[in-house]
DNA sequence: GTAGGGTTAG
């Protein structure tokens, strides 16, 4: 039987009513343990096995913990696919997919389309969506736009919803030029709506370019179809994002000169917008007038201008805001709290920053973000073996490290200049490649560099190889 | 996962 910790095996109740007791729940963060600890597949398919009770959303979760250990994750995920009673969802299998597109295993991807496919789960439009936004991030956007274009032979209908989506993966990937081309073929076969129009204006917005965005506006209207407010809060937003502070307030008047609606998402663009340019009074102006207008501040709104006064103002300021929406009966999300423990690691208090990190376990838990940010202000305040504490925390599984953390943590170990410090960088390394993260060339070669001035040959020896093995050797370098 | 508002720091 495996022997899994489950919150009933902590209570001590009597041996002969534990007979009538339902099984207990399989508590996912006690098998993501077992996962990530076992090395041995064999007994791990015998352990997911012998469990009952596997539920879509139990997957989802155990999947959603490993996604920072892709080959785990697949592991996990293919050993649970021979299950005798528990089938995946389709939701699994997209899961599953984007995990396989992240570590660029495209044949994988392929393999569980056609998986999927046989089953009668899919692949639904999410699925196309998924792999078309891999292939775009991998600067492969011809590709994207070819899986799109051939999502029927797939089995899965080309609709209006489908090319809003794809149009959108193009245009947050900055692809926008390329959007629009597409757009413009294909907008009479889709039928185009007001959402089409809005997806193109905010990928200009993205880039910038707000003359582009105005045009494709304009454009709409022609058309015949009128600006919903999305429309110009996606505008508003841009001109502040292009630095357009003055335009942009213009055109927030004009919006309310106009009668238009605004709502919590206007005022919070305009708040974030202020505060970004340094204009804190005016932001604070801005607050204040919402809440007089009758509009709601959402937890959005407070987290933008928390943000405002931890960046432009002084922290305790922001504490003080953040004290403010606890008493308006606010609850405060990860968002809030990530930006209230930056501003906290930026003013040099981190012991209450950590504290924070304890008070955000009770609403929500802390994410990666949080972790990389204390880390990082560890880092920088060479408090590395602090540093090292709370990423050996993450290990449990609850929020395992990412790129960044492992890149912030391969850095500072070349601060202190410590022989010992160049062999744990020599560990993350290979931790990291292990857990499907693909380190720079600059990084192999500065622990390369770094291992061998220390004189460790022998380590140094591995990491070449495993510099090889990823691809990752310098330019005319051969084993 | 058909659109708009909050996340590090460079």
């Amino acid at each position: 039987m495996p022997n899994l910790p489950t919150t009933t095996s902590k209570l001590t109740k009597p041996i002969s009513t534990a007979y009538s007791l339902p099984p207990p729940p399989l508590h996912p963060a006690a098998i993501t343990n077992q996962i990530l600890k076992s090395d041995n597949p064999q007994s791990l398919t015998q352990t997911l096995h012998t469990l009952s009770g596997w539920t879509p959303n139990l997957v989802q979760t155990i999947l959603k913990r490993l996604w920072n250990h892709g080959p785990k994750a697949l592991q996990f995920f293919n050993l649970l696919d021979n299950h005798p009673s528990y089938c995946h969802s389709a939701a699994a299998f997209d899961h599953a997919i984007d995990i396989a597109a992240r570590l660029r295993d495209y044949k994988t991807i392929w393999a569980l389309v056609c998986r999927m496919r046989s089953r009668k789960l899919g692949p639904t439009p999410k699925t196309f969506a998924i792999i078309a936004e891999r292939y775009v991030s991998a600067g492969k956007a011809d590709k994207a736009v070819k899986v799109f274009l051939s999502m029927h032979e797939h089995g899965c209908q080309q609709d209006l919803n489908s090319f809003n989506a794809f149009l959108d993966v193009l245009c947050k990937s900055k692809r926008a030029e390329m959007a629009y081309r597409l757009f413009k073929i294909f907008r009479g076969r889709f039928r185009a709506d007001v959402i089409s129009y809005n997806i193109i204006a905010n990928g200009f917005c993205l880039k910038k370019q707000i003359p582009r965005a105005l045009e494709v506006m304009k454009e709409m209207v022609e058309r015949g179809l009128e600006p919903t407010l999305t429309t110009y809060n996606t505008l508003l937003k841009g001109y502040f994002r292009a630095g357009q502070v003055t335009e942009g307030w213009v055109f927030f008047l004009e919006m309310k000169k106009r009668n238009i609606d605004i709502d919590a998402v206007t005022y919070t663009t305009v708040v974030h917008g202020f505060g970004v340019a340094g204009e804190v009074e005016k932001a604070r102006k801005v607050f204040d007038e919402m809440i007089g207008a009758g509009v709601l501040p959402s937890v959005a709104t407070y987290n933008a201008l928390i943000q405002v006064l931890c960046k432009k103002d002084c922290v305790e300021n922001a504490v003080l805001m953040f004290e403010d929406m606890l008493r308006k009966g606010y609850v405060p999300n990860a968002t809030t709290y990530n930006v209230l423990i930056r501003g906290l690691c930026h003013a040099g208090k981190m012991d209450m920053a950590i504290e924070y990190m304890d008070k955000m376990k009770d609403d929500c838990d802390p994410t990666i973000q949080t972790y990389n940010v204390v880390i990082r202000y560890y880092c920088d305040d060479g408090e590395i073996e602090k540093a090292l504490v709370v990423f050996e925390k993450m290990s449990g599984g609850t929020c395992l490290p990412n790129l960044d953390t492992y890149n912030i943590l391969i850095s500072a170990m070349f601060v202190r200049k410590k022989s010992d410090d160049l062999l744990i960088a020599g560990k993350l390394l290979t931790e990291m490649v292990d857990r499907g993260f693909l380190p720079r060339k600059f990084t192999f070669n500065r622990v390369l560099n770094g291992l061998m001035l220390t004189g460790n040959q022998g380590f140094a020896q591995e990491i070449l190889r495993l510099q090889s093995k990823c691809g990752r050797l310098p330019r005319h370098f051969r084993l």
